[in-house]
DNA sequence: TATGAATGAGTATTCATTCAT
DNA sequence: CATGAATGAATACTCATTCAT
């Protein structure tokens, strides 16, 4: 009895209308009445579902991250050998296109540079990264074994940084410089790069 | 007659409590008061010396830019070959110990982020891609016919980009997630996946 | 569902409160403090309801006007001739013993200053006195007829525009040396003139 | 010995700084700096001519009366009867081409409304409305004398008062809404009227 | 659930005036 | 006389959050 609950429905609106804003106004530009009419909704409803401005931040952050696992995952289904699944995680995170949903990508560039300044985002943001790190390590083991490279374990966590590294500094060229970027170089150039180098 | 003029000394004052705020604070939370009190000046003064806070910022950029040609030029003294002077390049961007001028590293990486929403910021920014992209360039032609390598024009420009972008994406992640980084990884790492490629 | 709305009613108190600070502070004087005290309200309801202090003016010009054109209006439904429809505006405009509503006088006096230096209000006051104009080009042409007086339809230009400039003039004498006039010269002075001539 | 005074020149400098810019953007945001740049000289040179800036306007207002009142002698040394210095009074203040000098006539109109709320300002504004008021009932009296007019001394003081409404008002609608008024229409006009109602 | 009115603290910017040189 | 650096108070406008309905 009631009407039934739309609360998923409306968080869900409410962490879009952020990311749009966000990617091209920057987090503390994104006001409230700001992201309340991206999302078609009023100001007092966004509290309603969210206690705070920064929980809507922290849920986006989580949802754009659950995003981009689930795109690697579909690429990985497809993945047989060890340098397919190496591939699939680089393609996964940059073959979109160099930008395919560009406001997503706009929306994590601002994320990076709020978690310098808000601690509990840093925590989120970090956790995201340590994850990825644990990821690549494991997809680069799990390569070196099968090219019989030679790298040691210190090689190995030095190179998934990079990559990581490489990745969010594509991610942030494409949004801040695009036109000078060549089209369609980052995953290419990048895979190249790791290949060459074991 | 009349008083000194103290104009550059105050705007670097000024430039550099912008930077300090904005390490840790964001762009949008370093306000005239909080630079004014990092500055040990009054707020009035700030605008006195600059008309708008984004006048400040742009200041800056430039001034951060100098140093870091400045800290290229001077490596590229020491170096005699191709392969030297694509290294002084790699090093004098990374090899400060990742993070030995933080507050730098820190306030260029909320600059990248401001130049999304700041049309100006944006384009002195772009003005600064470009021309590393250039130099790199100009560095990767040189290093490759030194190693008789075979890039093609459009490879040496994604290797750029590429180089250009692991740059800016070490420098983010030192900022954000810098104790989950391998010590000292980013210029060795960079300059060997290079190598490898070429 | 919700408050019920009551932005009229606010949107009311608020230009009422610019009218009544600006009469004796002038429109620069009348910081949104003083509006928002004048009108019993805070500084930041000003702003929920109307975006910019100009707005607030623009919607205040158009209320003077359009009770300038009521008080017209309900002289014209008593007059049958059309001596007596011009003599209408001219009491309609002036015959409030030169000042009954002094606060008014006065705000519209400041108001025509502040024509000078904002394009947007100088469009919206054009727009008025361009209205009168006509207005009273009309009543001219129609009181020749009547009187079979000689005048061109340039002399009906030049007359209209001269009596909106004695009432525009009458108007700034009345609030910045009221004291030095006669008592209820205004209207009497300017019929006589307009009759005699015509 | 020492250098010659400079100061009668430094304050007409400076009374012309604020002329120019009132006439455009208002008494209030005349700022100091403002007025400095206009009259080509330092904010400091300002205070150290005028201690305030109320002081720089009284001396804006009494120098522009000085200036109406020699046109207004200059055309009187031409005229012979009563009619001519009536016609004289007209056109020294109208006949310049309704806008001659469009930056002090649109000054005259702002030094108007600042009449309303500056005391000091409002009490020499005052004065110099009641010397016309008394020069006008003058001219009024010697040539009703000539016509053989029937005004009484009532009718003439309010004669007197609409005709510096008029040209008030003249003033205002020039400056305000120029583009809608007809060519020199003010002096002739005004002079048609106040001669066929004598 | 939902609306939108209301608030209070905060922000960039302006400016008359003072004053060291 | 002259300069221009410096200040402190004021001002329009923003915004996260609260709350009456």
């Amino acid at each position: 009895m009631g009407r039934p609950s739309n609360k998923e429905q409306r968080r869900q609106q409410i962490t879009q209308g952020l990311m749009e804003t966000m990617a091209h106004s920057g987090y503390d530009k994104s006001s409230i009445q700001a992201i309340a009419k991206s999302a078609g909704l009023t100001p007092g409803l966004i509290h309603y579902h969210f206690k705070t401005k920064q929980e809507i931040l922290v849920e986006l952050i989580n949802n754009l991250n659950g995003k981009a696992q689930a795109r690697f995952q579909a690429r990985l289904d497809l993945a047989s050998t060890a340098t397919d699944r190496l591939n699939a995680y680089i393609d996964a995170a940059l073959a979109l296109g160099d930008g395919a949903d560009e406001t997503a990508v706009s929306a994590w560039v601002t994320i990076s540079s709020e978690a310098i300044r808000q601690e509990e985002v840093r925590e989120v943001y970090q956790g995201i990264v340590a994850a990825n790190l644990t990821q690549l390590t494991t997809l680069l083991s799990d390569y070196k074994k099968e090219m019989t490279g030679k790298l040691d374990k210190a090689a190995i966590k030095a190179l998934a940084s990079m990559i990581l590294a490489s990745i969010e500094g594509c991610y942030q060229l494409a949004t801040t410089a695009g036109e000078l970027m060549p089209r369609d170089y980052a995953a290419k150039t990048l895979k190249a790069l790791v290949h060459s180098y074991t």
